[in-house]
DNA sequence: AAGGCGGGGTA
DNA sequence: TACCCAGCCTT
């Protein structure tokens, strides 16, 4: 019942979209981990640039895992972009190749969560699962007027139960597309169109005038500032990357060597001396620098410096440690970096710096300045 | 059950 | 500012 009225809506216009033009289960699914906690106009051309750099499973699998990251860089959620290359390879090795169609099997690969295998199994392959994502959330809590947290236990399984009765065991693909195209148009969070929505006679919050109340979301998460002080460390044609190995944020992409500060301070001759000191450098120019850029993450806002640091040495002859390479400037632009990393890159206008210095190595000059 | 993980758009 | 977005993983 609600569920023809809602695929009649779908049908009669809904947004053309790449991955609605396809069953292909690979596309599909690229399409889903894209758009985990993305927009579709943030993701739209990071799709199309991902289909034609790895048109099926096969090339995925075979590439390198740097390019694949790149392909991903300033998404966000890098971990996505790694478990993706990872399932790739599992597809091929394990499954010859061929997506499993049965949600439990695809609930298995990494990065495959509850949301993704329902959306491939039932979009890619027809199969009777329920979708349940933001939109499909807030559509559902207005619907039944459900005032238990949707990011709860106990919501999503409510939520999910629901969802299940409603979705319709014939339509599926349709059916979970619509829903989810009724949230993302019609049943917005800010300001919903429930006088277009073709689920208003049956919506318990619009009949009760609570649909903004609705839904109902539990925490706030406190952002912390942290100041950071990145050091460019170039003999004037290379420079030095340090890859960030660690469990944390941006995992396997590059930033430069950091020296981390607490907010309020910044940082002093000794500590960049200190630093420098131990990549074997003594003799140096500060040639460029700029301070207090703003980058706002989810959970955090990092404040950030740069400075230039010109050695008097060639790179080569530094210590490094093991997560640091020393790559050409000229090359800089192949390594997958977060967006901040991309916007210090053009600010410190590096490539500019390098060729003014070319010349002659007399002409530096070995004045530590700050 | 809670917290970590990006980046950009919007009000 | 705060919230939101075709969520998932670790602890």
């Amino acid at each position: 019942m609600i569920s023809s009225e809602l695929i009649s809506w779908y049908q009669s216009g809904h947004r053309k979209l790449p991955w609605r033009e396809t069953r292909d289960p690979y596309r599909i699914w690229i399409s889903e981990v894209i758009l985990q906690q993305t927009r579709i106009d943030q993701g739209l051309p990071y799709y199309n640039r991902f289909i034609a750099l790895f048109p099926d499973v096969f090339m995925l699998a075979r590439a390198r895992n740097s390019k694949v990251l790149k392909a991903w860089q300033g998404l966000g959620y890098y971990s996505r972009a790694l478990n993706l290359h990872k399932t790739s390879k599992t597809i091929v090795n394990k499954y010859k190749g061929v997506f499993p169609e049965d949600y439990h099997e695809l609930l298995k690969l990494d990065g495959i969560g509850p949301y993704t295998a329902a959306a491939v199994a039932s979009i890619a392959y027809n199969k009777p699962y329920a979708v349940l994502d933001g939109n499909v959330a807030r559509v559902i809590s207005r619907l039944f007027a459900i005032r238990v947290p949707v990011n709860s236990a106990t919501g999503k399984k409510i939520l999910q139960q629901k969802a299940n009765e409603l979705l319709d065991g014939k339509r599926p693909a349709l059916h979970n597309q619509a829903m989810m195209e009724l949230g993302a148009l019609i049943c917005k969070p800010q300001a919903p169109l429930c006088s277009q929505c073709p689920l208003q006679s049956g919506c318990k919050a619009f009949n009760t005038g609570i649909e903004l109340q609705l839904p109902v979301k539990q925490r706030n998460h406190v952002s912390q500032t942290i100041r950071i002080h990145y050091l460019l460390i170039t003999d004037g044609q290379k420079i030095i990357l340090s890859r960030r190995n660690s469990g944390g944020i941006w995992k396997h992409l590059f930033d430069f060597p950091a020296i981390e500060l607490t907010t309020d301070k910044k940082l002093t001759v000794q500590q960049l001396q200190r630093k420098l000191k131990n990549y074997g450098i003594t003799t140096f120019e500060r040639s460029g620098s700029a301070e207090g850029l703003k980058h706002i993450l989810t959970h955090r806002m990092l404040l950030a410096d740069y400075s230039v640091i010109k050695t008097g040495k060639k790179l080569s002859k530094l210590r490094t440690t093991s997560n640091e390479k020393i790559v050409s400037v000229e090359d800089l632009k192949k390594y997958p970096v977060p967006r901040l990393i991309e916007k210090i890159i053009e600010l410190a206008e590096i490539d500019r710096i390098t060729r003014k210095r070319k010349p002659k190595a007399q002409s530096i000059r070995q004045l530590p300045v700050l």
